[in-house]
DNA sequence: CGAGCACTTGATCGCTTTCAATAGCTGTGG
DNA sequence: CCACAGCTATTGAAAGCGATCAAGTGCTCG
């Protein structure tokens, strides 16, 4: 199942062509990346680097999600960043990893080794620019959810979270924006507590009292359908305009 | 007194010089940023930018301190970034502000057009490495931050904000680190509440816990000394190793 | 069938917020 | 010079929200 994903080693045939790193690279760029790439995938739960390791490695979620997490000594931890296909992982220029990166599910990775991939950075200006405007990216997502982390109420993240999920979906299934939307969440109630820095019960809670209210509907622990996105956006307290970055 | 320190209209001779966006530039493409660029004054409280509003310069703190801050609409407002002197301001390659840009003491921008200083940053490779390299760094400390505001406790969040002023302060006076440490809160007690995901009165109050325990000292309201930078880093709850960024 | 895991639900506790009063400081104007 | 407004900050008392502690449910897998 996982070795179908992995089987395009063509880069033209790959997911995220379009949106990762390499996306507007020409077909001599993507040759030379085709040369020093590799595929490694991760099974739910897994590893995949540890804070503080050497990282000699660069490279980006082809499928699955990943989560950095940070860890304080005494077990509190606060998830900084989730990371769906297409986005990068690793810091060209810094040896060590600032953060433990964890595979959330299953997960597919396009790795570069990082000496040659800081190498092509310097020769190829398309991948310089692309990563800048993806870490500018990341860093609106990051202060986005620091709104979220510092000033909403328990109910609020969760409706925060569901949102964002929905529209991440909502994109990835590039169809327009009729009726109820329908997703299944890809995080547990501990993930989605470490995400919002809630814990497992608060966060149970909260769902329980979204579905009483007729926000969400569940079936199961996992699959959501939100039958009015407009109410949910109501819940999670944002400007109705919506100017919601991930 | 604010005339003196926008006089230098020479780069060579700038305070920033050696940590800005320009850090590695050469003589030329400093002469081609000196042509396009210009500075301003803003009170403190002044707005720099508003939310929404159209940026048509992007620019380097040069003295004093600006703060980022998202707002909602019932009013709770969320400070998302403070920046230093040599950090920068606007995103290459977006119209609009993401967040109101506050100046929180008095402050001088060093500014670039725009549009110019897009084109510069195609032509000139040391510029764009040198924003990768800090919107990176930026990124880090928005993560870093994300811990502080989704786990701390009042406490922590409190002597983790003194904590990072204490360092930087630390650093801007390139003295060793010996003894108790000095400086004047840049902040007001709502600002840091508005950082810290706080009220003003948690703040206040924890302010006179620490003070009570000796852990900080106090003369008048915002000048600080620290006795121990141990012992308060022991309240911050960060790893004794200190690997704190911002 | 029982172990293990993810999740839910209940009861209670405690930290932070909220509401409110007061202090200290600065600048303004009678 | 003093009174007073306006602002920042401190402190107290009470309320509320989320955390903690504790069962209990439902599911999967051996």
């Amino acid at each position: 199942m996982l070795k179908a994903q992995i089987d395009h080693t063509n880069c033209s045939e790959c997911p995220i062509r379009h949106r990762a790193v390499c996306a507007h690279c020409d077909a001599n760029e993507l040759e030379e990346l085709e040369g020093i790439k590799y595929y490694r995938s991760f099974e739910a739960g897994q590893t995949v680097i540890w804070s503080g390791d050497q990282m000699n490695f660069v490279g980006s979620v082809v499928s699955g999600i990943a989560s950095l997490t940070q860890t304080m000594e005494d077990g509190r931890t606060q998830m900084v960043g989730l990371l769906l296909p297409s986005d990068f992982v690793g810091r060209p220029g810094r040896d060590s990893a600032p953060y433990d990166v964890q595979a959330t599910t299953d997960l597919v990775m396009c790795c570069f080794r990082k000496k040659p991939f800081e190498q092509l950075m310097n020769d190829t200006p398309h991948i310089a620019h692309r990563l800048l405007q993806m870490t500018l990216d990341e860093l609106d997502a990051a202060r986005e959810w620091m709104l979220v982390l510092g000033r909403k109420t328990a109910r609020e993240k969760i409706a925060s979270l569901l949102s964002i999920i929905a529209r991440r979906d909502a994109s990835i299934v590039p169809k327009a924006k009729p009726g109820p939307i329908v997703f299944d969440l890809p995080l547990t109630r501990e993930a989605m507590a470490d995400y919002l820095g809630l814990t497992l019960e608060t966060v149970s809670r909260q769902i329980s009292a979204l579905k009483k209210e007729g926000i969400i509907e569940l079936e199961g622990k996992r699959h959501v359908t939100i039958p009015d996105m407009r109410r949910l956006m109501d819940e999670a307290g944002d400007d109705s305009d919506g100017g919601f970055l991930i």
